[in-house]
DNA sequence: TATCTTTTTGACCATCTGGTCAAAGCGACG
DNA sequence: CGTCGCTTTGACCAGATGGTCAAAAAGATA
């Protein structure tokens, strides 16, 4: 029943061409502002080629967002509370830093989606997403009762923790400019900020 | 040499509408994914009429940029050496929360440009803005020489300020699917985490 | 090599998009 | 009320855009 679909190596690595083209272009123009033309141009295939293994431009536009937020939030889920409280956290704020220098374009793909109101994922942002972060957001709590931590609401904790790891890819232009040309790499720096403030945040007083 | 124009009162009327419909749809859909005539339905003029106010799509696009980077950095130019440290931080802070909450569609509007990598600004930002961050980022690291606040990195210190703040105007829709319908209002909440994050983080030890 | 399936493409199409233009409508002012 | 300049619009256009299709090319299989 289900291996009707042969998925022969062309298709899975011209599949991948595309989606990979396609994050390029919806990652720094949006859904609307993209054109299947610039996808099948940097994919390096024809129109209708490239409409052969998808069979529209939101089809494309889902699929790349399809996984995206489940792997976006396997960092978090990696949270444990059997862990030490202050280095679990860091070490989440550490993994989504690193996603930001690793996969920029993701990023921004994300930022362009919520920006935009969120029109494909929003179920996924009040359902799957709210859920992963109300569990934690106990966790957080625990360890703020058992005097582990200094408490914080768990919630704004997340979302500082989202908006200061992830403006580093979204705002990476802005970073750049200001820094000036001195810095080539902002992100050991933004690293050692990071640790500090979340370390005097939640350091218990 | 000067009133070459005369700005009549429709004028005015019309530009100002213009602009406000454009600042909807731009801000929502980006540059490239806005229309005209959604910005001249959005507006209630017909799509010729919008073009007799402003030639090109990408006029409205200026005009709106325009003077944003100037009034998005007013608070920061309000923050003075001559204040007490901690206060005049957190001053900002807030000002820039406020900002956020007052003034949404300005801030994706600036988002959705810094991310499709600032075309039409980035000149600005590694000019004027990088020099207003320069010289504030001296005013901080004296404050620190003095003992008065912590030492920080502080063009990171700005970095985090941005980013937290434009976070809930930016990505609004998560954060109410986040925290569900029981909070109509996560300002008076962000208000107290990001004071507290900032005086934790400020405070000399 | 012959056959069958998968892949690729040139030509094409309807619709959308940014923008133009001449003509009509309208308001102020003498 | 007539004129003149500002404002508005319907009709239109060229090029872009998302998408289709039949046929050719290229593999795979035997």
């Amino acid at each position: 029943m289900n291996e009707a679909r042969p998925v022969t190596r062309i298709q899975q690595k011209n599949r991948a061409t595309i989606l990979d083209a396609a994050l390029d272009v919806f990652s720094q123009r949006g859904f609307g502002g993209a054109t299947v033309d610039q996808i099948a141009a940097t994919a390096g295939l024809s129109k209708p080629n490239l409409l052969y293994y998808f069979p529209t431009k939101e089809a494309i536009y889902e699929a790349l967002l399809g996984g995206l937020l489940d792997t976006w939030l396997d960092p978090l889920r990696a949270m444990k509370s059997s862990g030490e409280p202050l280095p679990e956290i860091l070490a989440y704020v550490q993994r989504k830093l690193e996603m930001s220098r690793d996969f920029p374009r993701e990023s921004r793909l994300f930022a362009n989606e919520i920006i935009q109101g969120a029109p494909l994922i929003e179920n996924e942002l009040s359902g799957a997403l709210r859920d992963l972060v109300d569990e934690k957001a106990k966790i957080i709590n625990q360890w703020a009762d058992e005097g582990r931590i200094a408490r914080v609401n768990p919630h704004h904790l997340f979302f500082s923790i989202w908006s200061l790891t992830q403006h580093y890819a979204d705002f990476d232009v802005q970073v750049r400019a200001v820094l000036g040309e001195g810095v080539d790499d902002p992100f050991p720096e933004a690293q050692v900020y990071l640790t500090t403030l979340f370390t005097r945040m939640l350091t218990p007083s």
